[in-house]
DNA sequence: GTTGTTATATAACAACGTTATGGATGGAGC
DNA sequence: GCTCCATCCATAACGTTGTTATATAACAAC
């Protein structure tokens, strides 16, 4: 009894990729409307239609970075030795950042001043350090850390590589320094005995 | 031989205030400047002739914005234990954060992506953690930390700080996580001995 | 076909950063 | 003291942004 919908799922991937494409390279700042729709060949009212406004477009490309980057995450092999597993997906969390600086600087940087988070969204962070999570738990339970709560440590280990991956993107790392020792001694901290 | 200026240090500096203030508030992305020139009682031409245009203003927000925090910091005495000023001026640094999160925000976040930085602006953000490189070098000194290159036991320190407040601010802090003892750890990852 | 309802593209609106414009200003020259 | 006129700056205009209103388009029911 009316028009069929031409703004469908489809044109919603459409819309997102060209926004994650816009995002990732000027930023989540600068994210024109009109451009987007007309790379996706359709018009701004889509985006109101399917994703409710800017802000509800620029939440559903930050939910689809995180999700990326847990996928990155999740490339990493789990083996019976939690502290490589720690020390491996810290390089890599640093890495992928590195890779995609604008998208990693919209998903921990504007994102959490200006934009409140949507169900999902907020799923999607958890996963992104589902991995380092487990692998701490594994620590602590192995005895390799020593005793301490997992809230705390996890959030210490994440800190470090979150912390050195905007330093280093932001040209901060002074001449010399080595990120890999410095998250070394941070993973250290939690050994259960002096191992170095 | 012509009309006397009226675009003088004094109209800057109030524009400045004006600036700052809205800054702290709303973010560096919201800065209208005809609401700052009309708060500072002059006009959007006075912004292009003091601050060039509003990436030169954005700018001179910023170094401000580190100038305070560098004080801030410039508070905690300097003792002749420096792993407890260490401890002290990480404190602080997170403090201030976290009392300020727009301002951290920009300082750190958009800042670095979005705009060049300036001459100015590089140095005030060298001060910012000039204190926490002096204890570090003296931690060196006196054998308190276990020898390592200075330049990566700052990064190491920076990051954790850095980290724990961003990621508190964004409110990603796990419920039962300690940060200080988060960030105590990384400070005991670069012992020489295992006191702990 | 006409009508009713929904969906969408287009045009209009307000606010933004920036640039042009034209009036205002006050010492230099007479 | 009067006229320049180089200089400065408030105002208005321009292009672009996000958003909203409007009018057209497309189908189902009668």
């Amino acid at each position: 009894m009316a028009r069929p919908k031409t703004h469908t799922a489809e044109v919603a991937e459409r819309l997102m990729e060209c926004a994650l494409e816009a995002v990732a390279r000027d930023g989540i700042g600068s994210l024109p409307l009109r451009s987007i729709a007309e790379r996706a060949e359709t018009s701004t009212t889509a985006v109101y239609a399917l994703f409710g406004n800017k802000e509800g477009m620029q939440r559903a490309v930050l939910t689809r970075a995180f999700g990326e980057f847990a996928d990155d995450q999740e490339l990493i092999e789990v083996t019976d030795d939690p502290v490589t597993d720690i020390a491996g997906l810290g390089a890599h969390y640093v890495q992928w950042a590195i890779d995609h600086p604008r998208l990693y600087e919209a998903m921990y940087g504007e994102a959490l001043a200006g934009l409140t988070p949507s169900e999902e969204l907020s799923e999607a962070r958890l996963r992104a350090v589902a991995r380092i999570s487990d692998a701490v738990q594994r620590a602590l339970d192995s005895g390799a850390f020593r005793p301490a709560d997992h809230a705390t440590v996890v959030v210490s280990l994440w800190a470090q590589v979150h912390g050195l991956a905007t330093l280093m993107m932001a040209g901060h790392l002074p001449d010399g320094a080595d990120p890999a020792l410095a998250a070394w001694a941070t993973i250290e901290g939690w050994f259960a005995d002096a191992r170095r």
